[in-house]
DNA sequence: GACATGTTGACAATCATTCTCAAATAACCT
DNA sequence: AGGTTATTTGAGAATGATTGTCAACATGTC
């Protein structure tokens, strides 16, 4: 609320092919992937766009919200496109299938717990892993 | 339940110096911290411990539920000792301070959510992030 | 078109984590 | 204690995802 940084000087951000093409793939399936798939799904699609670019362009989707991240049990970042509303993941240990789930539920419980042991400006992160239907 | 695989062929794991260490190492701190660092510790402490075995016996902790595991926004893995029940952790962004929470109600949630949706076998993962009453 | 600036891509560089494998060490047997 | 075998360890190489570099490019503006 300082009276000075109403606007920083935020880049523009310009429209280019890559850029297009990345959130086009990422409208193309459901479930979550790594960069390096998305890279690969890019070529198949006859969409030339750098490993690096990729990489660059998922980070900025994602800090803008307009994807989820996650991390796999090794570590490796994947990434899927996503609703604006906040939202929790009910993701298939097998095939990958993903649920997008929310409730205030969860939202009050973390509340609460924070507040009662005195922690401010609360965020968390929940995921539930399972068998989808299909894959039992 | 199958009743084949009752007690499949388990290696005996034996009580070395260096795992001694790094259980003593894990017990002397309340937050988490990476593998690397677990490792300094081992080094100051006059504890000599190669880094692949500080991975390697983290690794077993962690199976064996020893410790939990996060990982950090950039996909490091970060250890910490912890109770054997089930539960969450609700850590400081700024310090690390880490206070294991629970109950029943994001539990019951989580089940009923993937109930919901035909998932079997569910776990989930749910931490919560602020600041600590210290670093307000 | 000319200019200023954001963007790209090939490739090098990081860096956490894993792998390799010979030497060290528990556990066991006699 | 000595001998045998299965684990464990550690130093260094290898891996693999992600990031950095920087010259060539593309875009928006005038
Ligand atoms: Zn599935
Ligand atoms: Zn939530
Ligand atoms: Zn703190
Ligand atoms: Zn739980």
């Amino acid at each position: 609320m300082t009276s000075t940084d109403a606007t920083p000087p935020l880049p523009p951000l310009r429209p280019t092919r890559q850029r297009r093409a990345v959130v086009e793939a990422m409208a193309s399936f459901a479930d979550f992937r790594s960069a390096q798939e998305i890279h690969e799904l890019l070529g198949e699609r006859g969409e030339q766009v750098g490993l690096a670019t990729v990489y660059r362009t998922l980070q900025r989707l994602a800090d803008a919200g307009e994807v989820d991240v996650l991390r796999t049990e090794d570590g490796e970042a994947i990434y899927r496109r996503c609703s604006d509303s906040h939202h929790h993941h009910l993701v298939c240990r097998s095939c990958g299938a993903t649920v997008e789930v929310e409730g205030p539920t969860v939202e009050r419980w973390t509340s609460a717990i924070a507040a009662e042991h005195g922690y401010a400006d609360v965020s968390h992160a929940l995921e539930i892993f399972g068998t989808c239907p299909r894959c039992r």
